[in-house]
DNA sequence: ATACAGTCCGTAGTGCACTACGGAGTCAAG
DNA sequence: CTTGACTCCGTAGTGCACTACGGACTGTAT
């Protein structure tokens, strides 16, 4: 089953993606659709499965199906450098998102642990804070 | 300006939202639209811009707006009790996506290392690290 | 009195990544 | 040779939080 010509179901299987966005991604461009033989029916080969494999890592890595797009491009592995400076502004992406979360994190714990000493005169103080004037 | 009987452009202006999405949030109900005169304009008062203000914070903390409306039914500050359950599962998936991001900030951050250490045999690590057949 | 900015209201569009649906065709097993 | 699972294809819907548009009206400054 990890042989040439799969069905489109079995390519889905392999790279535990849905038959649905399989097309969804050909409709982008991101992976081509082989040719379908008068009145039959596609079949897919072992690199199908290795790049929605590809863009299911780069997903993960916080690329969005655009940047994915331009990544495949480089996928011939030529352009260290232009990889290398895509790689490095999701960097930058993700330590502000990281700051973000961090600062939610710290207020939100805070809160609650001012919750669970009971000695605040006010009502809660999560929604005290929420309501604060500023 | 900050007084009373403010125009929905003043009441944006005041909590830095747009106007449409002042609007929006009556459609959902998170915002009670002042009762229209007769064939006039509506006013607003500088509750609208406190309850706008809430709305936000909560959005930064990662409420979503269905949450939001959580929050305001509870925004007497008589069941804390329930608004710290809703917080401390955000606190949960909050952490949940640190975990994440810092995951992939250290994948990318070793992947960038990596070239600049030019010492490897292939063409780009990171390419090559998304296109592994794991 | 009139120009013009702002308001009202409803509906439609955006962006992202899918997910669902439906009717027709195809393939393999029994 | 029929049943049933799978495939094909196009279009439409989902969820979230807005954003845009357009025509009619209102309020204010000149």
């Amino acid at each position: 089953m990890s042989n040439e010509s799969m069905t489109i179901g079995q390519v889905a299987a392999q790279a535990a993606v849905h038959v649905e966005t399989i097309r969804y991604y050909q409709r982008l461009g991101l992976l081509a659709a082989p040719p379908r033989p008068p009145a039959g029916i596609r079949r897919y080969d072992e690199k199908a499965v290795a790049r929605l494999r590809f863009i299911k890592r780069a997903q993960q890595l916080g690329f969005s199906l655009d940047e994915v797009r331009n990544l495949l491009t480089l996928e011939d592995g030529q352009s260290c450098r232009e990889t290398r400076a895509l790689a490095e502004k999701k960097l930058d992406v993700i330590g502000a998102r990281l700051a973000d979360l961090k600062r939610m994190q710290k207020l939100l714990k805070s809160l609650i642990a001012e919750c669970d000493s009971g000695k605040r005169p006010r009502a809660c103080p999560i929604i005290e804070t929420l309501s604060a004037t500023n």
